[in-house]
DNA sequence: GTCTATAACTCGATAGAC
DNA sequence: GTCTATCGAGTTATAGAC
């Protein structure tokens, strides 16, 4: 699973074949799918696993992080290292472009793993809300998490298609500075 | 290659064929190689076609609209339109994932027309910054311009996911906003 | 320019031995 | 659980008639 995912974030669902990944394992196509019956089981599997690894991620945050500006930093941060050398995309990004080739299962489980991550975002600047003497405004909270998962996936895409990390940096800069300044 | 392009912006370049090509123009698969010999042929006609035609759109906004805040506003409706039904992307959204799976020339053709996007939203930024009576500041207008194109980019991804266009006017409502309150 | 026909290959998936 | 072998379908691409 850990070669799938990886496979799946740099060349998308479409763009990788048990062929590749029976290479990759060093065992052949015929025990994959022993495993994995169908690629959509692996696809959906893979989903799954990935959104309960990041929201167990996320959570500990509340811990390591006294308020809630540094834990969207540390989100921030999350989404950059995700992208390693510019050649890795967060999962379900990955998964937009076939969107609807994918399984309803597969759909379903990027769904609520969005959800989550909203969520999480949402009560970060619901908190930041709570203290109205703060210079930066986020506006409404929802609209907020919304703009926010939106902005480091776009980055991501940025940097991606240029090979080069430096990009998310800089369209996240602003962003980041922001939060910095509250 | 208006057929082609509505495919690719639906569902990936990996995600249609010749095959699916020939049903949809009424052609046989022999007869779309004669134009367009290889499949990277017609990729790299595409996305030279496409960032042809948008930047052709953008440049007219300056005689369209009074104020940069308006043509950025213009930029971001743009690119809502071109989620139509929610199944559709930017071209070089849908390139995206699949980047290294690309020919060089398209990669080519998908970097410069980025790049004229990018100097297109700098150069709006630039004119905002020479009003510093201006309460909505953006910052640095090299990286509001990496910003914006993350955004709107990754709003297009995050309405493709959901199936649900709307979600692409929540993740840019705030910015459409603080450009309305300059 | 479009067609039929087909080559050469890869894909996901299965059968059955071990 | 892993293997060899293979099926049927789909893929890009080409040859050659019209």
């Amino acid at each position: 699973m850990d070669a799938a995912e990886q496979q799946v974030r740099q060349k998308g669902a479409d763009g990788f074949s048990y062929s590749d990944l029976s290479t990759a394992v060093g065992l052949r196509k015929a025990s994959i799918h022993y495993h994995f019956p169908a690629k959509s089981d692996l696809l959906t599997a893979i989903m799954a696993r990935y959104g309960k690894r990041v929201m167990q991620e996320l959570e500990t945050y509340g811990d390591r992080f006294d308020t809630a500006e540094q834990q969207l930093e540390g989100f921030v941060a999350f989404y950059r290292a995700a992208l390693q050398q510019g050649s890795s995309l967060c999962l379900c990004v990955a998964y937009a472009v076939n969107a609807d080739g994918l399984s309803a299962d597969t759909r379903q489980e990027i769904a609520r793993f969005r959800a989550e991550v909203l969520t999480w975002l949402q009560h970060r600047f619901e908190m930041m809300q709570t203290r109205p003497d703060l210079p930066g405004g986020f506006g409404n909270a929802t609209d907020a998490a919304a703009a926010t998962l939106a902005l480091v996936e776009g980055a991501q895409l940025s940097a991606r298609i240029a090979a080069d990390p430096a990009i998310y940096d800089q369209a996240t800069r602003r962003f980041r500075e922001q939060l910095r300044r509250n």
